[in-house]
DNA sequence: AACTATTTGTACGTATGTATC
DNA sequence: TGATACATACGTACAAATAGT
């Protein structure tokens, strides 16, 4: 069977068609949208019209208006009809930290051992690394990430700073070594992340550690550095985390964000 | 008229009807994803199963299906059925890529020189990088990133592979070299992403590429895998991308989302 | 490697409900 | 109030992809 339709010459089922009807009716019309034909505020054609237009059944136009919708290119009210909201798909994504797989990624799955703890006065380079301003005063928790293996290297190396207000966690850190301090501190002191701004860069691991991480000195290592802040923009928590390029994958999934 | 839906109490369609048919099937599948009635990795009922459990036609089971779809909790194939991939929508940590640093990120600010197209067959080590499976055919387009600086070293090498039934995009790359390529397919197949999956990694760069990006091999970098993900989970646009350390950082931004 | 069976995907048709101009 | 346009629901048939033989 072989099926034409007018205004969008030929279309055949089987194994020709490359593409989905209603995909190509959709495409069809978001290209007028995009071209301004259909200028955003106008209505697209009824439901039917569009049906007679491409020849296509109401169902395949609805589908069709379902992915512009998607898009969210159009809105559409019972009377009213089909609005054209946005002549390009602007959509944001939407990153979640529900699965276990992101959890990893913010050092829940890691088991943690805490090297030192000690008050720090932010240097000139520090600074710099942490988006910070020289001469603030931190404290400073460093730990290793381990994973289950008893024998296996480190996986990662991981300076916290939080702000010495909070110095009573020192304690609790060493009793809890499996809870994040972020929870720590939203737990105890009620400040509760609004933003997390991460950099991730690469950069050649310094010879002491690269002792610490049983790796080799200038071997390439992903550093990873977290602001956390709160409601108000301040940096109440900052973490340094150094990973040896082969022990570890910094990933993350982003899904598109729904009309 | 009333209906009776022994899986889901009474319904009854007209003014009384306060939730739809398909959404209270939706609801109903999605509370037993939630509930661990239905795990993660396992799989749902077919379609013409759950047609006859919740004594629905198969349009408006699907019409509940595309819903957790919509969801991100389901994922679909064509004979292999329907398997949950999440138990929960989560309102959890929102990227936007509606700055401009975002898009930066996203490559959109770069020039890009394309150096080199071709069709390529995926090897084993290929495989594993891409997370795809041996074998598969790919059209690959080479490109260098760089600044506005003439004479400043590029910002990065990038690999972009995407199916050879988008061979036609070879001519429209050259046109026009701004443009994101995803955004060409997403306009003239239609095809739109639903996920982005990125893994970060730290390498040694090949002599190789040191010698195309203008820096020393066994120098330090950062590699970007991105997988542009349709609505039904494949993967039609896989990139990767290679910045000497020095020359790039990853960063990116997650607020909290109200709720 | 070719075939089959199964499951989802696309497309058709029809009828009625619901909101709203 | 009535007519209009989208929304939901029933049905059918065949295509496409793929897991399993």
């Amino acid at each position: 069977m072989v099926c034409y339709h007018a205004a969008l010459i030929y279309w055949e089922p089987g194994a020709f068609m490359s593409e989905t009807f209603y995909a190509r009716v959709a495409r069809d019309l978001a290209e007028g949208i995009a071209s301004g034909r259909f200028p955003v505020g106008s209505r697209l054609p009824r439901e039917l019209d569009l049906c007679t237009q491409y020849e296509a059944s109401r169902h395949t136009v609805r589908a069709a208006i379902q992915e512009l919708q998607g898009l969210g290119l159009v809105s559409r009210k019972k009377r009213a009809g089909t609005r054209v909201e946005n002549s390009s798909s602007t959509r944001g994504y939407r990153q979640s930290l529900a699965s276990v797989e992101d959890l990893v990624q913010f050092g829940a799955a890691h088991r943690r051992v805490v090297q030192n703890i000690g008050d720090v006065v932010v240097d000139r380079g520090l600074a710099r690394q942490l988006g910070c301003a020289a001469g603030r005063a931190f404290l400073r928790i460093s730990s290793l990430r381990l994973n289950g293996d008893a024998d296996a290297p480190p996986i990662g190396w991981t300076d916290v700073y939080i702000d010495p207000a909070y110095a009573q966690l020192r304690d609790v850190i060493g009793e809890y070594p499996e809870v994040l301090i972020n929870d720590l501190i939203e737990a105890r002191y009620g400040r509760r992340i609004a933003e997390i701004r991460q950099d991730v860069q690469a950069l050649a691991l310094s010879a002491k550690l690269a002792r610490a991480l049983n790796a080799k000195a200038g071997a390439p290592a992903l550093r990873i550095i977290r602001r956390y802040l709160d409601q108000a923009g301040e940096a109440f928590e900052i973490s340094v985390t150094i990973h040896p390029a082969d022990r570890f994958t910094f990933s993350m999934c982003l899904r598109r964000e729904r009309g």
